[in-house]
DNA sequence: TGACAGGGTTTTGTATACAATCTAGCACTT
DNA sequence: AAGTGCTAGATTGTATACAAAACCCTGTCA
């Protein structure tokens, strides 16, 4: 075996075959054969079949009855559902900092975080794109945290981790939406008005406000459907929605 | 290999080391042995680390950084914490069920469950507690998949399987609650209050009170912990919590 | 006395061989 | 010609062998 990797062959496969899966690479087909795509991936079929069960639990594959496994068709209802559920969670999330009292110091280091995005949206007037995805993934990590809940950090995390339910998934597609901009200003009023209810231990605002800004990615899912040729292969997950 | 099980070598494995857990066999130990495991089960590592797997996902187990896996400790707040997320997560459900509007073939099947249920808790003088413990596990499914979206089924299943979440995890020590019976005509007014407001398309309504009815859970885990000795060998995971 | 290095033992991670099962194609019957 | 049963091939599920890594114990040095 090549030492080429410090990782193990399990995050080899793993990465190796989500990636091959988000990019619809396995469309059409019925089973995933196995032999053949351990070959590919260079491992063997047991770190192989350990990435398939964790793929199946992320929700990107599904088990046959009969043995095997074969790539989800998800509709576009399923991804509304797993928009909503992140919202949900991460509404609950928020809404437990607010009523147990959130970590000053953690609180501390989320308006920061606020405060970096303030600049990469109205700083001069060119848009930081990339720096905004980063502090924003980093900010719906913190906000969660902020609920001190180790279920509830664990679980978002699990949510986040469904095909196009992230909250970073659209944004790689919204360099092309024509107002995408106003639309980043919207999401960071949302960002703020969360913040302040946190701070304010107002609990059913934070959760209402946290809902309300997951549905923003569904008003980008909308819009992405129209324009399916242009963005399938820069939002990942984009290749297994049907219809 | 003998032919004794129609069932596979996993679902033996994961069965059997899920109880083992659950049983506090455990406890104090830092690392699950493998091989020892295997050969108490009567299967081979392979299905066994298969199984592993799934409890560490099911929240159970918790992977060890230098490998291997243990048994978690659970705190009481994770309890709670996990109770809650039930509520909202089956509040959610029932939430989407009013505004989209149920299955009328599916409502009547639900309306039957619940009046199997009436029977249960005031039929004549004798408290039929077997039956209400079946039809209350199947009330908790059927009024989650009335919400007729595929992702909130699977959510609402995986968080009922994680320890004392789900919503028959203290029913088994409830016999011995001196007003164990006010508590279910309490438990079964919630079901009907819910069951209504989905049938008026009360989305709010369904879901606040679903949310609140999980908080009976809540009740008898506080209840619960102060008997301790007495129905740690009833409750399930009960074993697992700390403190 | 305490810290640390080293080697042997145990234990996990991975590969592979084997057994059980499913799938598909073909011949045969009606 | 269509449907059904059988056989051969392919594919998954399971067991096991092997290699790499972690753990523990002991002895040495400051």
């Amino acid at each position: 075996m090549q030492t080429t990797e410090r990782k193990s062959q399990y995050d080899k496969a793993l990465m190796g075959l989500r990636s091959l899966v988000l990019k619809g690479e396995f469309e059409g087909t019925s089973r995933l054969p196995e032999v053949a795509l351990s070959e590919r991936l260079g491992v063997s079929r047991t770190p192989l079949r350990q990435a398939m069960a964790q793929l199946i639990d992320e929700g990107l594959l599904e088990r046959i009855e009969t043995g095997g496994c074969r790539v989800v068709r998800i509709s576009m209802n399923d991804v509304i559902d797993a928009i909503e559920l992140r919202g949900v969670i991460e509404g609950t999330a928020v809404r437990l900092a607010a009523e147990r009292g959130a970590d000053p110091d953690a609180l501390a280091e989320c308006r920061a975080v606020l405060m970096a995005l303030d600049q990469a949206v109205h700083g001069a007037d060119h848009l930081d794109f990339d720096a905004y995805v980063r502090h924003n993934a980093r900010f719906h990590q913190l906000i969660v945290v902020l609920s001190g809940s180790t279920v509830m950090i664990r679980e978002a995390e699990r949510v986040a981790r469904m095909p196009l339910a992230s909250p970073s998934a659209f944004l790689q597609g919204q360099e092309v939406v024509p107002d995408f901009r106003a639309s980043l200003r919207q999401a960071q009023a949302h960002h703020w008005a969360i913040f302040e209810a946190i701070e304010n231990r107002e609990g059913t605002r934070a959760e209402a406000m946290m809902r309300e800004h997951a549905r923003l990615a569904r008003r980008n899912l909308n819009f992405v459907t129209k324009t399916k040729p242009n963005l399938i292969d820069r939002v990942p997950g984009l290749a297994l929605v049907s219809t």
